[in-house]
DNA sequence: TCTAATGTAACTGCGACTGTTACGTGATAA
DNA sequence: TTATCACGTAACAGTCGCAGTTACATTAGA
């Protein structure tokens, strides 16, 4: 399957904003600091960032000292909500062109399949609904700890 | 999300096999004709079902007067037998560059993200699982009835 | 007003998928 | 035995989406 990986990346960006970082030199969460967590472009951050943003889940500040912040606790959005704000499709594609109506199976296979496919990622989405930001963020930090030795 | 439709692709030929056609002129199965069907090439469906036959779902036979056949009763076949015959892989991707270990969030991320990922994929899965090619050909006939007036 | 950050357009490179042609291989009907 | 028919698969083109990058306008605080 060739998925993308904006959905990892907006996972790690709200992560990386959700950590509190009070104090340090780093306080404020611009697209270029994330970008370097992240290990990518900062424009491909802030192309992300602007699609949590117009979901409600982050606000964001121009000029200087400007940056990022969330818009909600970081226990309040759901790894389903980051799904939706970075615009994850349908998982199973119908081929572009139309069947055979005249088929017995070609005529309904479509509908069919597209309920089928419907069930099937409401499963998924319960699932993701589950795990939160705050989550995400609780169990990489976990593993920094117990892992790096610091 | 860009995806494929193998998956669709694979189940309408196979709700296609399933079809009884004897007694009727197209009693053999070719890809040729179940091309007809989906609407595409045939080498497209041979593909499609190079994967089902490794995969032990379908049999073919070469030759004049050759063409497929189920390996199994529909109705065990399910659309989770079908989803890993056709090598859907994972639903997320992480991004191909590591994140930053020296970042407290990025060290540990891709791990939790990971683990995240195989849960909603699980439950995805189980949902597929409910369905087998029995019921596609069963509700795509349905449909034909009740809607084609035929 | 200088500086630093966002917002976005535009372009490139890459890879996956679909569709197509072509041809070799295998098996059977005639 | 041979012609036919269907699978098996390589090879190629076209399309599309994503990731990465550069460039620049816009915005707003120090």
């Amino acid at each position: 399957m060739s998925t993308n990986s904006r959905m990892s990346v907006a996972v790690h960006v709200l992560a990386w904003i959700a950590y509190d970082r009070r104090g340090t030199d780093k306080e404020v969460g611009t697209s270029e600091r994330i970008a370097t967590s992240v290990n990518t472009n900062a424009v491909v951050i802030r192309r992300t960032l602007g699609q949590l943003k117009t979901a409600g889940l982050v606000e964001g500040s121009r000029g200087r000292s400007g940056g990022w912040q969330l818009a909600r606790d970081a226990a309040t959005i759901t790894l389903l909500d980051v799904y939706r704000a970075v615009g994850e499709g349908e998982i199973f594609a119908l081929p572009s062109a139309p069947p055979d109506p005249e088929c017995y199976v070609g005529y309904g296979i479509h509908d069919v399949l597209t309920k089928t496919y419907r069930d099937a990622q409401r499963a998924l989405c319960e699932e993701l609904e589950k795990v939160t930001v705050a989550d995400v963020l609780h169990n990489a930090l976990a593993l920094y700890i117990t892992r790096s030795g610091h």
